[in-house]
DNA sequence: GCTCAAAGCGGATAGTCCATCCGCTTGACG
DNA sequence: CGTCAAGCGGATGGACTATCCGCTTTGAGC
């Protein structure tokens, strides 16, 4: 992965295409890279050799904002003492933090919800961020915190299936159902 | 909504594109209606006649679906007894009801999550499934079986939820992650 | 500061897909 | 059988997508 640096022409442009696909996902509008270029005030080409479809675009923007749940993950991981209730507190905040990020940042969701395959880009980000969860699931669950039925790769759908269910219900508020129903949730995650 | 009867060749064209319809959906294509009208030796303006958005058709698709479970659910209400217990399965077999048929059937989940208003076709259907559900949740939420944090117009929701996260998890069989998932969530909204 | 190779630019345009319109056909009914 | 409205079909204009290629800009080397 060793890429040559931007001319300074191309990344000026690169930004400028970022800064319009950011504007359009959080209006959630749908993103046309031939919309996205004229916004830009750059040509059509510019755009599709940086990112060849409106998904790799959404992929790029959504990456700060991966990083960041992976940070926020690490940063409080180390303190182990894998004490049952205090295990089971760290996975709940950080499944909540998941799901309010997502609800915060439109670009995350479709990131999420795709498979492996579909995001060159993102692939190892993503990878890094279940890995974390992963860690933080398997120590709560080693202290018994965790119902048996529910595995690793569960709560990665299962976040995208809290942030769906809360787009579904015709509220106001996206976030605060999100997190209602997440809550809901994790009181049938949770071991009793 | 007094509807004139269809005139014989009209009637055989609307079934011709339905069934061609069902096809697709079921094999989890997208449906174009210039595609559906090829495929059914029907012209486009026929097509687009019946049905003029895909939403419409898939609508069309889904409406047997939807009879069916709310049949289901009329069929298994008057037994009243409004014991805890009792209560509390007959909503639980409802919702696993309503997750294996959307499971089973491609065509719902897109009109179980679509707001009202998108959806002129089905809206009373939809209408009417959500009374019985409705009722069945009253009956357990009266008995005590439910969460407090939980009200009617989640059901649907939650149900859409969990199929999506069942369809985010890269599994081939997609109906039985999703009664995991549903399971989970019920040891959630049963109150304890 | 000048030169020049190559990195990058832009927009014209061919390819697709969508949905309407209108002249023709067919079924219903007396 | 004749009438005529309901219904048919596909040609076609309009919108969107994505590529190609001739021109411009950058910056490394002198």
């Amino acid at each position: 992965m060793t890429t040559v640096p931007l001319r300074k022409d191309a990344a000026r442009n690169w930004h400028r295409i970022l800064e319009v696909g950011r504007g359009l996902v959080d209006e959630g509008a749908p993103i046309q890279l031939n919309d996205v270029a004229r916004a830009a005030s750059v040509g059509v080409a510019t755009v599709y050799r940086h990112f060849p479809t409106p998904e790799a675009l959404v992929e790029t923007i959504a990456g700060p904002g991966i990083e960041a749940l992976i940070e926020h993950a690490e940063s409080a991981l180390p303190e182990s003492a894998p004490d049952r209730d205090e295990s089971w507190a760290a996975l709940r905040d950080f499944l909540f933090a998941g799901v309010d990020a997502q609800a915060r940042d439109a670009s995350l969701q479709p990131v999420f919800a795709a498979p492996r395959s579909a995001l060159p880009r993102t692939a190892e980000l993503k990878e890094r961020l279940a890995a974390r969860y992963g860690e933080l699931f398997d120590r709560a669950r080693a202290a018994g915190a965790v119902d048996p039925g529910v595995a690793r790769e569960d709560l990665v759908p299962l976040m995208c299936g809290v942030i769906f269910a809360a787009s579904v219900h015709p509220t106001a508020d996206r976030a605060a159902t999100a997190r209602r129903y997440l809550a809901v949730l994790l009181d049938g995650v949770r071991r009793r």
